[in-house]
DNA sequence: CAGCCCCTGTACCGACCGGTCTACTGGGGC
DNA sequence: GCCCCAGTAGACCGGTCGGTACAGGGGCTG
């Protein structure tokens, strides 16, 4: 836990390779599911290198691949966000993106950050909290571009919340079904009662 | 989906033992993450009468544990619809009950069909099926309620699967966060737009 | 061109994984 | 009263787990 959290992580690094795959593991088989073999092999990674660059071993490599996960997650979001100009779009874009994630996988490939969340319970701290720390970061960014599209609306946290909670949801049941049935549901619905939420007497945007 | 897959899980007998306590660690370790011999040592039952009882070994008694989950969630969902009266209220009950479990466990205890769902992507096919089938049981249950409540809701289907969705992210949220809000935010937002669409012109219920 | 040091590559470790096997036990049917 | 076998108990298996130790290697310094 020095104060340079993560330097040394650039794309094409060493442990950056060992990050990305990581992640991309962790997203399909969650932590207990992604062995450690598993991902040195994947990413052509020798032990050595894995606890040069990570001393904390599985754990702190599992922490920063969610970090990167949700970057990446607040970062497509941003983007889809101020291509289309309204929060209800951008959910309706961010829903597509991964849509597509999951059927190109033949299934496998949900949220990045559910798998790790849904068995948080039997991580160890360092993950735990960058596991909170993600879904924070997630619900926080829909939060300030909710204010920032409707000044006036009364909970932008709360309506961000709910939106996580069901594009997460979503990506579960789509999973669990093998079908982006749920995806394409959820996300409609929801684009139009933000829309709905947003501007209440106005233009659907 | 045989009538009779497993008659030998009476409550309190050995089989029985053994698939609760595994829904129980399922539920907050995930499938990778409890372990056979966890599971074994918890419900207090010998490998040999596992293996006697569950010849498929770990994914047969995790399917059995999964479909146990499914069908105490179904229980548990219509008894509060029956009290409740309407299908918002129960919703709303619903994910009171559930926050119970989290907080009473120090928010280990989330879904439990989640963790299993989250980590499909790496399990056998026994298991895979029974998770969809699970979530299929569930989200019929719902949508056969709001056909009861309304039979002019235009889609129940799409409704129901909305409210899973949102109740299923909601609980991985509230798990992530390690806090509540996210299922009391959720369900009140939920169970007041509910009421609103299954009776468009009348009392909230 | 020598030395150093960051990084890599790999052999190895004990612990634990899920699974198999066999010995034993006890209670009901004959 | 005997037997039989469903069910229990646990020793044991090979494989893999995450983690450690250490011997190169190669590019940047002097």
């Amino acid at each position: 836990m020095e104060p340079r959290k993560s330097p040394g992580s650039a794309p094409g690094s060493t442990p950056g390779r060992l990050v990305t795959t990581t992640a991309a593991l962790l997203r399909e088989r969650g932590f207990h599911g992604a062995g450690l073999t598993e991902i040195l092999t994947a990413s052509g990674v020798p032990k050595g290198s894995l606890y040069h660059h990570f001393p904390g071993g599985k754990s702190e490599l599992a922490a920063e691949a969610v970090r990167q996960s949700a970057a990446g997650m607040v970062a497509a979001l941003e983007r889809f966000a101020d291509r289309a100009g309204s929060t209800g779009a951008a959910v309706r874009a961010f829903c597509d993106r991964y849509a597509e994630d999951l059927a190109a996988s033949d299934f496998r490939d949900g949220c990045p950050l559910a798998a790790v969340a849904a068995e948080s319970g039997a991580l160890h701290e360092t993950v735990r909290r960058e596991i909170g720390a993600a879904m924070e970061l997630l619900v926080g960014t829909f939060a300030r571009r909710i204010a920032a599209e409707n000044p006036a609306h009364p909970d932008p946290a709360a309506l961000a919340m709910e939106i996580v909670a069901a594009v997460e949801g979503a990506l579960l049941l789509a999973k669990a079904l093998r079908s982006t049935a749920p995806l394409k549901t959820v996300s409609e619905r929801l684009a139009g009662r933000i829309a709905a939420e947003l501007h209440p007497r106005g233009h659907p945007a």
